[in-house]
DNA sequence: ATAGTATGTATGAACGCTCGTTCGTATATC
DNA sequence: GATATACGAACGAGCGTTCATACATACTAT
């Protein structure tokens, strides 16, 4: 395995980085097949339907081979079996996730793409064959240790989900504010430092 | 003043409607002028045009008209001349947040689509004009209560913002897991409550 | 009160353009 | 010579927008 790259995959390659480029910046509808061909080294648009039968293909194709998710699920399945406590897994999860996440950036954008256009018909499939299963049994892992509230298990995943996706979502909008933007020390601190001692230790 | 509406002023405000509704399930470049005109009433497509000269126009009204800014500084700003520590205005900033935005579901996923489709022109404009200003002046009453830690005033308002956005990010994308959608007094509990409190009085 | 007129609001048809896709064919690669 | 990959040209469809025109409403002059 690992063979040299056919030509065809070079193409398929550089397909799907302009596609992605463009889809990020523009939306899917905002995307034409015209301009897909152009920024992927000014091919023709007819030679794009040798590698995808559709457009909509090429936004699969982006969604299904260029997710995160095994990454992040291994990620979060070694640190929870580690951890000794739930919020030692809270922070240490925070920990990697914000790690990772800044690194998948494109793929976040492709989610909300696929929200907002689609319904989130394609990110659906791959999320409950392939993520929620393996989520779940971290989840039910966790139930084990110490240190947690009463809460049901769903109100953890939900949790981390907020504070990842705002984190992301907010760099975005950080744009418009007239502030420096923050290092990712920085956010560790505000997040699982900050939030989780700090301002309760000092607060009523 | 508040004389009774014209009929241009309800076929205005029903075109705003559909146009809302379709630009939020399909995105800007998703829909079409002949959709929004179908979805306001079946009207034709040329008699949107006696009331916005663009399609363009029909977006940058709804951003400009229905934005729930002006209702949450005012609460923003109640909030900060009453909070005697920086927590408690957290909290409190937090509670009066999320009864609020669910309000205006609508607006969020406005915001969303300019900043995926016009690169957020539309927003930059009138948060920059109507919106900084108020905020960046209770982030400088914030900074004379105590329980502070020291950190940037930007972190505050990008904390508040994370959180409000993934709250509402997250409710869109809990469609995928297969949990219940959790209350409004859920919500509250998870955010200021347990987050602020409960976990880090537990936890290392 | 009525007739006439200006104004606001609606319409169907059409224009020029770009869209996603297909076709026939040419050029690489093996 | 077979196969994979590329191309230019063209298709029908849908796009945003404009135009000429008709109906509804409100104001003015009689």
């Amino acid at each position: 395995m690992a063979e040299t790259p056919t030509r065809g995959d070079l193409a398929r390659a550089e397909i799907l980085d302009a596609a992605c480029r463009l889809f990020i910046t523009q939306g899917y509808h905002g995307t034409s097949m015209r301009a897909i061909a152009r920024a992927a080294g000014g091919r023709a648009v007819a030679g794009l339907y040798n590698h995808f039968s559709t457009k909509e293909a090429i936004f699969i194709a982006l969604i299904e081979e260029r997710n995160p998710y095994d990454e992040m699920l291994a990620l979060l399945e070694d640190v929870s079996g580690q951890a000794q406590t739930a919020p030692d897994f809270l922070r240490a999860a925070l920990e990697d996730l914000l790690t990772i996440m800044p690194q998948h950036y494109d793929f976040l954008q492709l989610v909300q793409i696929d929200l907002r256009e689609f319904g989130g018909r394609t990110l659906g499939r791959v999320a409950e064959t392939r993520v929620f299963p393996r989520v779940l049994a971290v989840i039910e892992r966790l139930q084990g240790l110490p240190g947690l509230k009463p809460l049901a298990p769903p109100v953890w995943i939900r949790l981390v989900a907020s504070l990842v996706i705002g984190y992301v979502v907010t760099e975005k909008l950080g744009f418009f504010a007239p502030f420096r933007q923050y290092t990712h020390d920085e956010w560790v601190t505000i997040f699982a430092g900050t939030l989780l001692n700090g301002l309760a230790a000092e607060g009523a």
